[in-house]
DNA sequence: GCCGTTTTCGGCCCGACTGTTTTCAGTCG
Protein backbone atom coordinates (compact mmCIF):
# COMPACT_ATOMS: atom_id res chain seq x y z
CA UNK A 1 0.00 0.00 0.00
CA UNK A 2 1.21 3.68 -0.95
CA UNK A 3 4.29 4.40 -2.89
CA UNK A 4 6.90 1.64 -3.53
CA UNK A 5 9.30 4.36 -1.89
CA UNK A 6 7.62 3.65 1.46
CA UNK A 7 8.49 -0.20 1.02
CA UNK A 8 11.51 0.26 -0.25
CA UNK A 9 12.50 3.55 2.99
CA UNK A 10 10.78 0.68 5.33
CA UNK A 11 13.06 -2.10 3.75
CA UNK A 12 16.24 0.35 4.29
CA UNK A 13 15.16 1.28 7.86
CA UNK A 14 15.44 -2.05 8.47
CA UNK A 15 18.84 -2.83 7.59
CA UNK A 16 19.56 -0.09 9.50
CA UNK A 17 17.84 -1.46 12.66
CA UNK A 18 19.45 -4.77 11.94
CA UNK A 19 22.99 -3.35 12.45
CA UNK A 20 22.06 -0.95 15.51
CA UNK A 21 20.60 -4.49 17.67
CA UNK A 22 23.50 -6.09 16.68
CA UNK A 23 25.85 -3.45 17.73
CA UNK A 24 27.36 -2.53 13.95
CA UNK A 25 29.03 0.15 13.22
CA UNK A 26 26.96 3.28 14.01
CA UNK A 27 27.98 5.41 10.71
CA UNK A 28 26.78 2.38 8.97
CA UNK A 29 23.39 2.76 10.24
CA UNK A 30 23.62 6.35 9.25
CA UNK A 31 23.76 5.20 5.92
CA UNK A 32 21.31 3.16 5.73
CA UNK A 33 18.72 5.79 7.65
CA UNK A 34 19.68 8.67 5.43
CA UNK A 35 19.15 6.62 2.27
CA UNK A 36 15.57 5.15 3.53
CA UNK A 37 15.00 9.15 4.15
CA UNK A 38 15.88 10.37 0.60
CA UNK A 39 14.24 7.50 -1.32
CA UNK A 40 11.21 8.31 0.61
CA UNK A 41 11.39 12.14 0.04
CA UNK A 42 12.20 11.06 -3.54
CA UNK A 43 9.96 12.92 -6.05
CA UNK A 44 11.15 9.67 -7.93
CA UNK A 45 9.53 6.31 -8.47
CA UNK A 46 11.89 3.92 -8.09
CA UNK A 47 10.02 1.18 -8.83
CA UNK A 48 11.08 2.70 -12.35
CA UNK A 49 15.10 3.19 -11.67
CA UNK A 50 17.67 1.15 -12.72
CA UNK A 51 21.25 0.86 -10.67
CA UNK A 52 22.49 4.17 -12.31
CA UNK A 53 19.32 6.01 -11.92
CA UNK A 54 19.06 4.65 -8.24
CA UNK A 55 22.66 5.48 -7.12
CA UNK A 56 21.84 9.60 -8.61
CA UNK A 57 19.23 9.59 -5.19
CA UNK A 58 21.34 10.92 -2.33
CA UNK A 59 23.10 8.83 0.15
CA UNK A 60 22.59 5.86 -2.17
CA UNK A 61 25.42 4.25 -3.44
CA UNK A 62 26.39 0.80 -5.03
CA UNK A 63 25.81 -1.44 -2.39
CA UNK A 64 22.53 0.15 -1.20
CA UNK A 65 21.40 0.13 -4.94
CA UNK A 66 22.22 -3.22 -5.42
CA UNK A 67 19.98 -4.35 -2.41
CA UNK A 68 16.92 -2.15 -3.51
CA UNK A 69 17.12 -3.80 -7.04
CA UNK A 70 17.29 -7.26 -5.25
CA UNK A 71 14.17 -6.40 -3.49
CA UNK A 72 12.48 -5.03 -6.36
CA UNK A 73 13.35 -8.29 -8.67
CA UNK A 74 12.23 -10.50 -5.72
CA UNK A 75 10.42 -8.73 -3.05
CA UNK A 76 12.94 -10.63 -0.70
CA UNK A 77 13.78 -9.52 2.50
CA UNK A 78 16.94 -11.00 3.39
CA UNK A 79 16.93 -10.57 6.98
CA UNK A 80 14.21 -9.14 9.93
CA UNK A 81 14.80 -7.83 12.59
CA UNK A 82 13.17 -10.42 14.93
CA UNK A 83 9.33 -9.55 16.06
CA UNK A 84 9.49 -9.40 19.09
CA UNK A 85 12.55 -6.68 19.12
CA UNK A 86 10.92 -4.25 16.35
CA UNK A 87 7.63 -4.24 18.70
CA UNK A 88 9.44 -3.21 21.74
CA UNK A 89 11.33 -0.28 19.79
CA UNK A 90 7.85 1.43 19.05
CA UNK A 91 8.24 2.22 22.88
CA UNK A 92 9.40 5.41 23.29
CA UNK A 93 12.81 5.86 25.02
CA UNK A 94 13.34 2.15 24.32
CA UNK A 95 15.93 2.24 21.83
CA UNK A 96 17.40 -1.26 19.26
CA UNK A 97 19.92 -2.06 21.87
CA UNK A 98 17.97 -2.34 24.70
CA UNK A 99 14.82 -3.69 22.85
CA UNK A 100 17.41 -6.84 22.07
CA UNK A 101 18.67 -7.11 25.56
CA UNK A 102 15.16 -7.61 27.03
CA UNK A 103 14.85 -9.82 24.05
CA UNK A 104 17.51 -12.03 24.58
CA UNK A 105 18.10 -11.69 28.53
CA UNK A 106 14.35 -12.21 29.24
CA UNK A 107 12.65 -13.58 26.17
CA UNK A 108 10.15 -10.61 25.85
CA UNK A 109 8.46 -10.20 22.54
CA UNK A 110 5.83 -8.19 23.33
CA UNK A 111 4.42 -5.52 25.03
CA UNK A 112 2.31 -7.37 26.97
CA UNK A 113 5.35 -9.38 28.29
CA UNK A 114 7.20 -7.21 28.65
CA UNK A 115 4.57 -5.40 31.19
CA UNK A 116 4.90 -8.77 33.10
CA UNK A 117 8.34 -8.49 33.54
CA UNK A 118 8.34 -4.92 34.95
CA UNK A 119 5.36 -5.81 37.37
CA UNK A 120 7.61 -9.02 38.11
CA UNK A 121 10.54 -6.66 38.97
CA UNK A 122 12.62 -8.97 36.50
CA UNK A 123 13.90 -5.84 34.93
CA UNK A 124 15.47 -4.72 37.73
CA UNK A 125 18.25 -7.22 37.34
CA UNK A 126 19.38 -6.30 34.29
CA UNK A 127 22.50 -4.32 33.69
CA UNK A 128 21.73 -0.57 32.61
CA UNK A 129 18.16 -0.89 33.69
CA UNK A 130 16.93 0.39 37.01
CA UNK A 131 13.50 1.58 39.14
CA UNK A 132 13.67 4.55 37.05
CA UNK A 133 13.69 2.96 33.55
CA UNK A 134 11.15 0.91 34.33
CA UNK A 135 8.64 3.78 34.95
CA UNK A 136 10.20 5.66 31.75
CA UNK A 137 9.52 2.06 29.65
CA UNK A 138 5.77 2.21 31.50
CA UNK A 139 5.24 6.12 30.59
CA UNK A 140 5.75 5.23 27.04
CA UNK A 141 4.08 2.76 26.61
CA UNK A 142 0.53 4.16 27.82
CA UNK A 143 1.61 6.82 25.69
CA UNK A 144 1.80 4.33 22.91
CA UNK A 145 -1.30 2.98 24.13
CA UNK A 146 -3.57 5.30 23.75
CA UNK A 147 -2.83 6.43 20.37
CA UNK A 148 -4.16 2.50 20.25
CA UNK A 149 -4.27 1.28 17.03
CA UNK A 150 -5.72 4.95 15.53
CA UNK A 151 -3.48 5.13 12.25
CA UNK A 152 -2.48 8.90 11.56
CA UNK A 153 -4.63 10.80 8.67
CA UNK A 154 -1.95 11.15 6.60
CA UNK A 155 -1.96 7.26 6.13
CA UNK A 156 -5.24 6.92 6.36
CA UNK A 157 -5.91 10.00 3.57
CA UNK A 158 -3.73 8.04 1.06
CA UNK A 159 -5.53 4.53 1.28
CA UNK A 160 -8.98 6.06 1.54
CA UNK A 161 -8.29 8.22 -1.45
CA UNK A 162 -6.98 4.67 -3.04
CA UNK A 163 -10.04 2.85 -2.45
CA UNK A 164 -12.65 5.48 -3.55
CA UNK A 165 -10.63 5.96 -6.28
CA UNK A 166 -10.76 1.77 -6.85
CA UNK A 167 -14.19 1.79 -6.19
CA UNK A 168 -15.65 4.44 -8.01
CA UNK A 169 -15.17 2.70 -11.23
CA UNK A 170 -16.79 -0.34 -10.29
CA UNK A 171 -20.14 -1.07 -12.85
CA UNK A 172 -23.30 0.51 -10.78
CA UNK A 173 -21.67 2.99 -9.04
CA UNK A 174 -23.03 6.25 -9.43
CA UNK A 175 -20.93 7.90 -6.26
CA UNK A 176 -18.39 7.11 -3.97
CA UNK A 177 -16.73 8.62 -0.89
CA UNK A 178 -15.21 8.23 2.29
CA UNK A 179 -17.09 9.79 5.70
CA UNK A 180 -15.79 9.37 9.41
CA UNK A 181 -13.93 10.98 11.24
CA UNK A 182 -11.40 11.24 8.27
CA UNK A 183 -13.89 13.37 6.13
CA UNK A 184 -14.41 15.42 9.48
CA UNK A 185 -10.16 15.82 9.09
CA UNK A 186 -9.63 14.19 13.10
CA UNK A 187 -5.53 13.58 13.53
CA UNK A 188 -5.79 9.82 13.78
CA UNK A 189 -8.49 7.71 12.11
CA UNK A 190 -9.67 4.18 13.91
CA UNK A 191 -11.56 2.65 10.62
CA UNK A 192 -12.21 4.14 7.14
CA UNK A 193 -15.97 4.25 6.40
CA UNK A 194 -16.82 4.34 2.56
CA UNK A 195 -19.70 5.04 0.94
CA UNK A 196 -21.59 4.25 -1.92
CA UNK A 197 -24.63 5.49 -3.91
CA UNK A 198 -25.84 2.65 -6.31
CA UNK A 199 -28.86 0.65 -7.15
CA UNK A 200 -26.60 -2.58 -7.53
CA UNK A 201 -24.95 -3.28 -4.01
CA UNK A 202 -23.68 -6.29 -5.71
CA UNK A 203 -20.57 -5.51 -7.59
CA UNK A 204 -18.96 -3.30 -5.10
CA UNK A 205 -19.22 -5.50 -3.24
CA UNK A 206 -17.58 -7.92 -4.94
CA UNK A 207 -14.99 -5.47 -5.71
CA UNK A 208 -13.86 -4.55 -2.11
CA UNK A 209 -13.91 -8.23 -0.83
CA UNK A 210 -11.37 -8.98 -4.23
CA UNK A 211 -8.89 -6.18 -3.61
CA UNK A 212 -4.99 -7.20 -3.03
CA UNK A 213 -4.46 -5.88 -0.21
CA UNK A 214 -8.05 -7.48 1.84
CA UNK A 215 -6.52 -9.91 4.16
CA UNK A 216 -9.94 -10.68 6.12
CA UNK A 217 -13.42 -9.97 5.44
CA UNK A 218 -15.37 -9.44 8.74
CA UNK A 219 -19.01 -9.13 7.41
CA UNK A 220 -20.49 -9.06 3.92
CA UNK A 221 -23.83 -8.70 3.24
CA UNK A 222 -25.84 -6.78 0.70
CA UNK A 223 -25.60 -3.55 2.49
CA UNK A 224 -22.63 -3.47 4.46
CA UNK A 225 -19.19 -5.39 4.00
CA UNK A 226 -16.58 -5.09 6.56
CA UNK A 227 -13.02 -5.92 5.74
CA UNK A 228 -9.34 -5.53 7.59
CA UNK A 229 -6.24 -5.02 5.26
CA UNK A 230 -3.60 -6.71 4.95
CA UNK A 231 -2.15 -3.44 7.25
CA UNK A 232 -4.64 -4.45 9.85
CA UNK A 233 -6.97 -1.04 9.04
CA UNK A 234 -10.68 -1.87 9.16
CA UNK A 235 -12.85 -0.50 6.17
CA UNK A 236 -16.37 -0.78 6.71
CA UNK A 237 -18.36 -0.20 3.01
CA UNK A 238 -22.09 0.89 2.84
CA UNK A 239 -23.99 1.00 -0.21
CA UNK A 240 -26.98 3.15 -0.33
CA UNK A 241 -29.76 4.48 -3.09
CA UNK A 242 -28.72 7.88 -4.58
CA UNK A 243 -31.98 9.16 -2.94
CA UNK A 244 -30.45 8.35 0.14
CA UNK A 245 -26.72 10.09 -0.69
CA UNK A 246 -26.77 12.88 1.25
CA UNK A 247 -28.45 11.61 4.44
CA UNK A 248 -26.29 8.58 4.12
CA UNK A 249 -23.60 11.09 3.90
CA UNK A 250 -24.59 13.01 7.11
CA UNK A 251 -25.22 9.99 9.18
CA UNK A 252 -21.69 8.27 8.50
CA UNK A 253 -19.90 11.31 8.54
CA UNK A 254 -20.53 11.94 12.27
CA UNK A 255 -19.47 12.75 14.71
CA UNK A 256 -22.07 11.23 17.14
CA UNK A 257 -22.41 14.08 19.19
CA UNK A 258 -23.32 16.07 16.17
CA UNK A 259 -25.49 13.69 14.44
CA UNK A 260 -27.70 13.67 18.32
CA UNK A 261 -28.02 17.57 17.89
CA UNK A 262 -29.31 16.85 14.40
CA UNK A 263 -31.98 14.26 15.47
CA UNK A 264 -32.99 16.54 18.01
CA UNK A 265 -33.79 19.11 15.73
CA UNK A 266 -35.71 16.62 13.13
CA UNK A 267 -37.63 15.72 16.44
CA UNK A 268 -38.83 18.65 17.43
CA UNK A 269 -39.76 19.52 13.77
CA UNK A 270 -41.90 16.57 13.43
CA UNK A 271 -39.33 14.72 11.48
CA UNK A 272 -37.41 11.83 11.40
CA UNK A 273 -33.46 11.66 10.50
CA UNK A 274 -31.81 8.76 9.31
CA UNK A 275 -29.27 7.29 6.94
CA UNK A 276 -31.94 6.76 4.45
CA UNK A 277 -33.24 10.19 4.32
CA UNK A 278 -35.31 12.71 6.60
CA UNK A 279 -38.92 11.88 6.83
CA UNK A 280 -41.99 13.41 8.49
CA UNK A 281 -42.96 11.53 11.43
CA UNK A 282 -46.69 10.80 10.92
CA UNK A 283 -46.96 10.26 7.15
CA UNK A 284 -43.35 8.88 6.11
CA UNK A 285 -43.17 10.91 3.94
CA UNK A 286 -39.65 11.52 1.86
CA UNK A 287 -38.61 15.58 3.08
CA UNK A 288 -34.88 15.46 1.65
CA UNK A 289 -32.25 12.96 1.82
CA UNK A 290 -30.13 13.31 -1.58
CA UNK A 291 -27.70 15.80 -0.86
CA UNK A 292 -26.49 17.07 2.38
CA UNK A 293 -27.33 20.72 1.19
CA UNK A 294 -30.92 19.40 1.30
CA UNK A 295 -31.05 17.18 4.64
CA UNK A 296 -29.46 20.55 6.53
CA UNK A 297 -32.01 22.84 4.69
CA UNK A 298 -35.35 21.26 5.66
CA UNK A 299 -33.63 21.04 9.19
CA UNK A 300 -33.46 25.56 8.89
CA UNK A 301 -29.97 24.51 9.51
CA UNK A 302 -27.35 25.92 6.48
CA UNK A 303 -24.80 23.04 4.92
CA UNK A 304 -22.26 22.84 8.04
CA UNK A 305 -18.23 22.00 6.93
CA UNK A 306 -17.53 18.18 8.08
CA UNK A 307 -14.48 19.44 10.24
CA UNK A 308 -17.22 21.05 12.14
CA UNK A 309 -19.35 18.87 13.40
CA UNK A 310 -17.92 17.91 16.56
CA UNK A 311 -20.85 19.17 18.93
CA UNK A 312 -18.90 22.41 19.50
CA UNK A 313 -21.64 24.39 18.88
CA UNK A 314 -21.88 24.36 15.42
CA UNK A 315 -25.43 23.88 15.27
CA UNK A 316 -26.70 26.88 16.91
CA UNK A 317 -24.18 28.90 15.45
CA UNK A 318 -25.74 27.44 11.73
CA UNK A 319 -29.43 27.94 13.58
CA UNK A 320 -27.98 32.13 13.87
CA UNK A 321 -26.67 32.06 10.12
CA UNK A 322 -22.95 32.77 12.09
CA UNK A 323 -21.11 29.58 11.10
CA UNK A 324 -17.41 31.39 9.91
CA UNK A 325 -16.82 30.66 6.31
CA UNK A 326 -13.47 28.30 7.20
CA UNK A 327 -10.26 28.39 5.33
CA UNK A 328 -9.93 26.52 2.47
CA UNK A 329 -6.36 25.07 1.13
CA UNK A 330 -7.01 27.20 -2.14
CA UNK A 331 -6.66 30.06 0.65
CA UNK A 332 -3.23 29.39 1.31
CA UNK A 333 -0.98 31.65 -1.00
CA UNK A 334 2.10 30.28 0.44
CA UNK A 335 4.29 28.34 2.65
CA UNK A 336 6.37 29.87 5.63
CA UNK A 337 7.78 27.06 6.94
CA UNK A 338 10.11 24.80 4.90
CA UNK A 339 13.49 23.06 5.05
CA UNK A 340 15.94 22.43 2.09
CA UNK A 341 19.32 20.05 2.00
CA UNK A 342 21.38 22.65 3.69
CA UNK A 343 20.32 20.87 7.04
CA UNK A 344 18.22 17.99 7.59
CA UNK A 345 16.08 18.59 3.89
CA UNK A 346 16.59 16.11 1.00
CA UNK A 347 15.92 18.26 -1.83
CA UNK A 348 18.23 21.14 -2.56
CA UNK A 349 16.69 24.85 -2.90
CA UNK A 350 16.06 24.60 -6.75
CA UNK A 351 13.86 21.42 -5.97
CA UNK A 352 11.68 23.08 -3.23
CA UNK A 353 11.21 26.17 -5.20
CA UNK A 354 10.12 24.51 -8.21
CA UNK A 355 7.73 22.53 -6.67
CA UNK A 356 6.37 24.99 -4.51
CA UNK A 357 5.74 26.76 -7.58
CA UNK A 358 4.09 24.36 -9.22
CA UNK A 359 1.21 24.39 -6.40
CA UNK A 360 0.74 28.40 -7.47
CA UNK A 361 2.10 29.58 -4.14
CA UNK A 362 2.82 33.56 -4.79
CA UNK A 363 5.19 33.46 -1.70
CA UNK A 364 7.43 30.86 -0.35
CA UNK A 365 9.68 30.92 2.61
CA UNK A 366 12.52 29.03 2.84
CA UNK A 367 13.47 28.05 6.79
CA UNK A 368 16.13 26.38 7.46
CA UNK A 369 17.76 24.68 10.71
CA UNK A 370 19.69 27.63 12.74
CA UNK A 371 23.26 26.88 14.63
CA UNK A 372 22.18 25.74 18.01
CA UNK A 373 20.28 22.55 16.42
CA UNK A 374 24.01 21.43 16.53
CA UNK A 375 23.88 18.70 14.58
CA UNK A 376 22.93 20.51 11.34
CA UNK A 377 26.24 22.47 11.39
CA UNK A 378 24.65 25.39 10.14
CA UNK A 379 26.54 28.77 10.33
CA UNK A 380 26.50 32.31 9.73
CA UNK A 381 28.58 31.77 6.48
CA UNK A 382 25.90 28.93 5.72
CA UNK A 383 23.14 31.05 5.76
CA UNK A 384 23.85 33.90 4.73
CA UNK A 385 25.28 31.87 1.15
CA UNK A 386 22.03 30.70 0.97
CA UNK A 387 20.52 34.27 0.93
CA UNK A 388 22.60 34.93 -1.74
CA UNK A 389 20.80 32.01 -3.67
CA UNK A 390 17.62 33.27 -2.51
CA UNK A 391 17.77 36.41 -3.55
CA UNK A 392 18.77 35.61 -7.50
CA UNK A 393 16.22 32.65 -7.29
CA UNK A 394 13.72 34.76 -6.76
CA UNK A 395 14.49 37.25 -9.73
CA UNK A 396 14.67 34.61 -12.08
CA UNK A 397 11.70 33.39 -10.63
CA UNK A 398 8.34 34.63 -12.19
CA UNK A 399 5.01 34.82 -9.88
CA UNK A 400 6.32 33.81 -6.60
CA UNK A 401 8.16 35.88 -4.65
CA UNK A 402 10.80 33.99 -2.18
CA UNK A 403 11.64 34.61 2.10
CA UNK A 404 14.26 34.03 2.84
CA UNK A 405 13.92 32.98 7.17
CA UNK A 406 15.46 30.61 9.25
CA UNK A 407 13.72 28.29 11.87
CA UNK A 408 14.60 29.16 15.31
CA UNK A 409 15.47 26.99 18.29
CA UNK A 410 13.82 28.38 21.46
CA UNK A 411 16.78 28.37 24.56
CA UNK A 412 15.45 27.20 28.06
CA UNK A 413 15.63 30.74 28.42
CA UNK A 414 14.08 31.89 25.92
CA UNK A 415 17.13 32.51 24.23
CA UNK A 416 17.75 32.52 20.41
CA UNK A 417 20.79 31.49 17.45
CA UNK A 418 21.90 34.78 16.52
CA UNK A 419 21.56 38.31 17.83
CA UNK A 420 19.07 40.70 17.22
CA UNK A 421 20.97 42.72 14.33
CA UNK A 422 21.68 39.05 12.69
CA UNK A 423 17.77 38.27 12.60
CA UNK A 424 17.20 41.80 10.98
CA UNK A 425 18.36 40.03 7.73
CA UNK A 426 15.68 37.92 7.72
CA UNK A 427 12.53 38.36 5.78
CA UNK A 428 10.51 36.17 8.80
CA UNK A 429 11.98 33.68 11.42
CA UNK A 430 9.73 30.81 12.67
CA UNK A 431 11.12 30.11 16.94
CA UNK A 432 10.82 26.22 17.69
CA UNK A 433 11.32 24.26 20.64
CA UNK A 434 13.77 21.48 20.03
CA UNK A 435 15.59 20.80 23.40
CA UNK A 436 15.06 21.22 27.50
CA UNK A 437 11.42 19.10 26.68
CA UNK A 438 11.88 18.38 30.42
CA UNK A 439 11.87 21.98 32.45
CA UNK A 440 8.64 23.26 34.30
CA UNK A 441 5.33 24.57 32.91
CA UNK A 442 6.67 28.19 34.38
CA UNK A 443 9.74 27.73 32.81
CA UNK A 444 8.43 26.54 29.62
CA UNK A 445 5.97 28.91 29.33
CA UNK A 446 8.85 31.76 29.74
CA UNK A 447 11.17 30.72 27.04
CA UNK A 448 7.86 30.70 24.80
CA UNK A 449 6.53 34.16 26.14
CA UNK A 450 10.28 35.28 25.80
CA UNK A 451 10.38 33.87 22.19
CA UNK A 452 7.14 35.79 21.58
CA UNK A 453 8.69 38.90 22.54
CA UNK A 454 11.19 39.15 19.52
CA UNK A 455 10.39 41.32 17.22
CA UNK A 456 12.11 39.97 15.27
CA UNK A 457 10.09 36.00 15.52
CA UNK A 458 6.91 35.94 13.82
CA UNK A 459 6.05 32.63 13.99
CA UNK A 460 6.24 30.36 16.76
CA UNK A 461 6.82 26.57 15.36
CA UNK A 462 4.63 23.51 16.63
CA UNK A 463 4.23 25.01 19.52
CA UNK A 464 3.57 22.11 21.84
CA UNK A 465 6.61 20.05 20.21
CA UNK A 466 4.42 16.83 20.76
CA UNK A 467 4.16 13.97 18.32
CA UNK A 468 1.41 11.98 17.98
CA UNK A 469 1.55 8.67 19.42
CA UNK A 470 5.36 9.10 20.29
CA UNK A 471 5.55 12.08 22.41
CA UNK A 472 3.28 14.68 24.39
CA UNK A 473 3.77 18.34 23.97
CA UNK A 474 5.57 20.60 26.84
CA UNK A 475 3.76 21.45 30.16
CA UNK A 476 3.15 25.30 29.43
CA UNK A 477 0.57 27.49 30.45
CA UNK A 478 -0.39 28.01 26.86
CA UNK A 479 -2.90 30.91 27.89
CA UNK A 480 -0.20 32.54 28.86
CA UNK A 481 1.54 32.28 25.57
CA UNK A 482 -1.55 32.63 23.55
CA UNK A 483 -1.78 35.95 25.03
CA UNK A 484 1.70 36.99 24.62
CA UNK A 485 1.13 36.01 20.80
CA UNK A 486 -1.70 38.07 20.61
CA UNK A 487 -0.04 41.01 22.22
CA UNK A 488 3.28 41.03 20.46
CA UNK A 489 1.57 40.06 16.89
CA UNK A 490 3.21 36.61 16.96
CA UNK A 491 1.29 34.18 14.65
CA UNK A 492 1.25 30.29 16.17
CA UNK A 493 2.03 27.78 13.36
CA UNK A 494 -0.49 24.60 12.93
CA UNK A 495 2.67 22.21 11.63
CA UNK A 496 0.96 20.38 9.27
CA UNK A 497 3.21 17.12 9.44
CA UNK A 498 0.73 14.43 9.69
CA UNK A 499 2.92 13.20 13.05
CA UNK A 500 2.89 16.39 14.40
CA UNK A 501 -0.43 18.49 13.52
CA UNK A 502 0.67 21.47 16.02
CA UNK A 503 -1.55 23.16 17.35
CA UNK A 504 -4.17 20.98 18.06
CA UNK A 505 -7.80 21.69 17.12
CA UNK A 506 -8.58 21.94 20.55
CA UNK A 507 -5.47 24.48 20.82
CA UNK A 508 -6.65 26.46 17.99
CA UNK A 509 -10.00 27.29 19.23
CA UNK A 510 -8.53 28.31 22.32
CA UNK A 511 -5.91 30.57 20.81
CA UNK A 512 -8.43 31.75 18.58
CA UNK A 513 -10.08 33.45 21.37
CA UNK A 514 -7.24 35.27 22.49
CA UNK A 515 -7.21 36.96 18.81
CA UNK A 516 -3.97 35.34 18.17
CA UNK A 517 -3.21 34.59 14.24
CA UNK A 518 -2.06 31.31 12.99
CA UNK A 519 0.08 30.05 10.03
CA UNK A 520 -0.74 26.95 8.45
CA UNK A 521 2.56 25.63 7.28
CA UNK A 522 4.09 21.83 5.62
CA UNK A 523 7.44 22.30 8.00
CA UNK A 524 8.46 19.96 4.24
CA UNK A 525 11.72 18.49 4.23
CA UNK A 526 10.93 17.31 0.77
CA UNK A 527 9.12 18.05 -2.52
CA UNK A 528 6.89 15.55 -1.23
CA UNK A 529 5.53 16.93 1.75
CA UNK A 530 4.42 20.00 0.77
CA UNK A 531 0.84 18.75 0.20
CA UNK A 532 0.96 17.80 3.99
CA UNK A 533 -1.03 21.11 4.21
CA UNK A 534 -4.30 19.91 3.27
CA UNK A 535 -4.13 18.26 7.15
CA UNK A 536 -3.04 21.66 8.72
CA UNK A 537 -5.81 23.04 6.94
CA UNK A 538 -8.05 20.40 8.38
CA UNK A 539 -6.75 21.28 11.85
CA UNK A 540 -7.29 24.90 11.15
CA UNK A 541 -11.24 24.28 10.01
CA UNK A 542 -11.71 22.05 12.79
CA UNK A 543 -10.38 25.03 14.50
CA UNK A 544 -13.21 27.12 13.36
CA UNK A 545 -10.58 29.54 11.38
CA UNK A 546 -11.34 31.65 8.72
CA UNK A 547 -9.04 32.88 5.63
CA UNK A 548 -8.77 36.07 7.98
CA UNK A 549 -7.12 34.19 10.64
CA UNK A 550 -4.37 32.22 8.57
CA UNK A 551 -1.06 35.13 7.91
CA UNK A 552 -0.01 32.79 4.71
CA UNK A 553 -3.86 33.12 3.54
CA UNK A 554 -3.03 36.46 2.94
CA UNK A 555 -1.81 38.54 0.00
CA UNK A 556 1.90 39.03 0.38
CA UNK A 557 1.63 42.74 0.70
CA UNK A 558 -0.41 41.98 4.06
CA UNK A 559 1.98 39.16 5.07
CA UNK A 560 5.12 41.50 4.55
CA UNK A 561 3.03 44.15 7.13
CA UNK A 562 2.50 41.58 9.32
CA UNK A 563 5.79 40.20 9.26
CA UNK A 564 7.58 43.89 9.62
CA UNK A 565 9.11 43.86 13.10
C1' DG B 1 27.81 2.36 3.52
C1' DC B 2 28.37 6.99 1.36
C1' DC B 3 31.06 10.65 -0.27
C1' DG B 4 34.66 14.15 -2.41
C1' DT B 5 36.16 22.91 -3.86
C1' DT B 6 40.45 18.34 2.03
C1' DT B 7 38.32 13.07 -3.81
C1' DT B 8 39.50 6.53 -3.59
C1' DC B 9 40.64 7.00 2.30
C1' DG B 10 39.15 8.75 6.30
C1' DG B 11 35.92 11.13 7.73
C1' DC B 12 30.98 11.04 8.62
C1' DC B 13 25.33 14.84 12.56
C1' DC B 14 26.92 16.92 17.54
C1' DG B 15 25.55 17.54 22.05
C1' DA B 16 22.26 17.03 25.81
C1' DC B 17 19.94 14.31 28.81
C1' DT B 18 19.01 10.36 31.60
C1' DG B 19 19.81 6.73 34.45
C1' DT B 20 22.97 3.97 35.46
C1' DT B 21 27.16 3.95 36.39
C1' DT B 22 32.07 5.18 39.31
C1' DT B 23 33.40 6.63 33.77
C1' DC B 24 29.57 5.53 30.43
C1' DA B 25 25.87 3.66 27.20
C1' DG B 26 21.59 4.38 25.16
C1' DT B 27 18.32 7.43 23.23
C1' DC B 28 16.80 11.51 21.20
C1' DG B 29 16.45 15.67 18.24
Amino acid sequence: MGRVNDEVEALLQEYADLIAISGGDAFKVRAYEKAARSIGGSPLDVAELDAKGLKEIPNVGASIAEKVLDYLRTGRVPAAVPAGVRELTRIPGLGPKRAMLLHERLGVATVDQLLDAIHAERLRDLRGFGEKSEENILAGISMMQKAGSRILIGAATEIAERLTGELSSVPGVVRCAHAGSLRRMRETIGDIDVLVASERPGPVMEALVALPYTAEVLAHGSKKTSIRTTKGLQVDLRVLPPASWGAGMQYFTGSKAHNVRTRELAVRRGLKLSEYGLFDAESGERRAGATEEEVYAALGLPWIAPPLREDRGEIAAGLRGELPELVAEGDLRGDLHTHTDLTDGLAPLEEMVEAAAARGYAYYAVTDHAPNLYMQRMTDEKILAQRERVRSLDRTHRGMRLLHGTELNIGPDGELDWPDEFLAGFDLCVASVHSHFGLDRRAQTRRLVRACENPYVQVIGHPTTRRIGRRAGIEADFDEVFRACARTGTALEINAHPERLDLCDEDVLRAKRFGVRFAVDSDAHSPTHLPYVRYGVGVAQRGWLTRDDVVNAWPLTRLRRFLRP
